[in-house]
DNA sequence: TGTACATCAGTGAACGCGCGTTCACTGATGTAC
DNA sequence: TGTACATCAGTGAACGCGCGTTCACTGATGTAC
């Protein structure tokens, strides 16, 4: 049964964004086609209408799922504090791409590796951004450094068992990049 | 064909020395018992005197690769560098499992995860007490931000597609490290 | 605008394949005398 | 120490299953008149 131009385009969405949602959750292996296409209220038949291949698919989702959600200025506390909390940890399917999806990536096609490295590049450039206006020296460094902390951190917090050992890492890695932003910022050592 | 009791030991430790480096290269579920076996010189029938099932031999891999090399203190700069290197990023078959692993773990059975969290738990530790040698305040804080900016670092330095970019996630981040270390550092700022 | 037909998005059965796991068998090891 | 036999680590064929992918079919959509 043909549905119309939009309906497949909505569909298309619908598909990439279970994908996303299913790739963070459980990671690009442990995903079927048939439990994407399932999860996007289709059957497992049409997806080669949509995409060439699960390889293409993951390659597409990644690229969605790095995607900035608006284009407005990024709070630089905000985000750190955000990121490292107990919310953010227990929402590994609507959390941050990079967290999840980065480690596995590089196993996968170059082009899934292209849109990681594009969604890490962009995620740079928005933290950089909001660095400087902060005053903090050497903002694209510091940019670097609180990425690779925040994921991490977040990382650890995730695959721990202990619940009191989880909330210390997000507690310290969040306090220990804050004092080091302030640390380099001019206007903090007054 | 029975073997001796210290063959049948040697091999358990070869199919786990193999797995643990068949892992981290490819993750979990992108290996085949009878991959692991093979290359451990073995055929796949005889997996399951070893081990009770995949996950099993997923948990004691990765409490091998997890256990400390020697016992001897840790040299946090040179750690710093070495695990920043680019010869550290390549080396994934070969590196830090913590790295490698701990994205996919938080998937895994109750007991995956306990060996990474115990893997953890001993980095961390041998990370608190070598930096309070250097004099560093709130060793233990200092540990986990370290320890987490690390293995974000050399995440995104592998992931990333672009070479240029990649050696610049490596030096900013170790620079960055290293920088905070020495402000939090007591004989630093003289 | 209304009709007739070609197009094609989605359906669901079917495919080949590799996976984790099982099992009857083999033959060297370990033990009892 | 030497012999006879029970044990059992390792072998390789076989299993059931779920996966990615294909394909003949369906029926609503889009278009030509």
């Amino acid at each position: 049964m043909r549905v119309s131009r939009e309906q497949m385009a909505e569909n298309r969405q619908k598909i990439l964004d279970a994908a996303s949602r299913l790739f963070r959750a459980k990671g690009f292996e442990a995903v079927s086609v048939a439990e994407v296409m399932k999860a996007a209220g289709l059957t497992h038949g049409g997806f080669y209408g949509h995409f060439r291949s699960k390889d293409d698919l993951i390659a597409c989702a990644l690229a969605t799922a790095c995607e900035p959600p608006p284009n407005r200025k990024l709070d630089i506390d905000a985000f750190i504090k955000g990121y490292l909390s107990p919310r953010h940890r227990e929402n590994v399917a609507g959390g941050c791409p990079l967290a999840g999806l980065t480690a596995e990536s590089l196993r996968q096609t170059p082009e899934a590796r292209a849109a990681i490295t594009d969604g890490m590049q962009q995620q740079l450039e928005r933290m950089t951004a909001a660095l400087q206006d902060k005053g903090v020296a050497d903002p694209r460094q510091a940019a670097i450094g609180n990425l690779a902390a925040l994921v991490g951190g977040l990382m650890f917090a995730r695959a721990c068992d202990d619940p009191q050992l989880s909330d210390e890492l997000l507690q310290q890695t969040r306090a220990w990049i804050e004092q080091t932003n302030q640390h380099n910022s001019s206007t903090a050592d007054t």
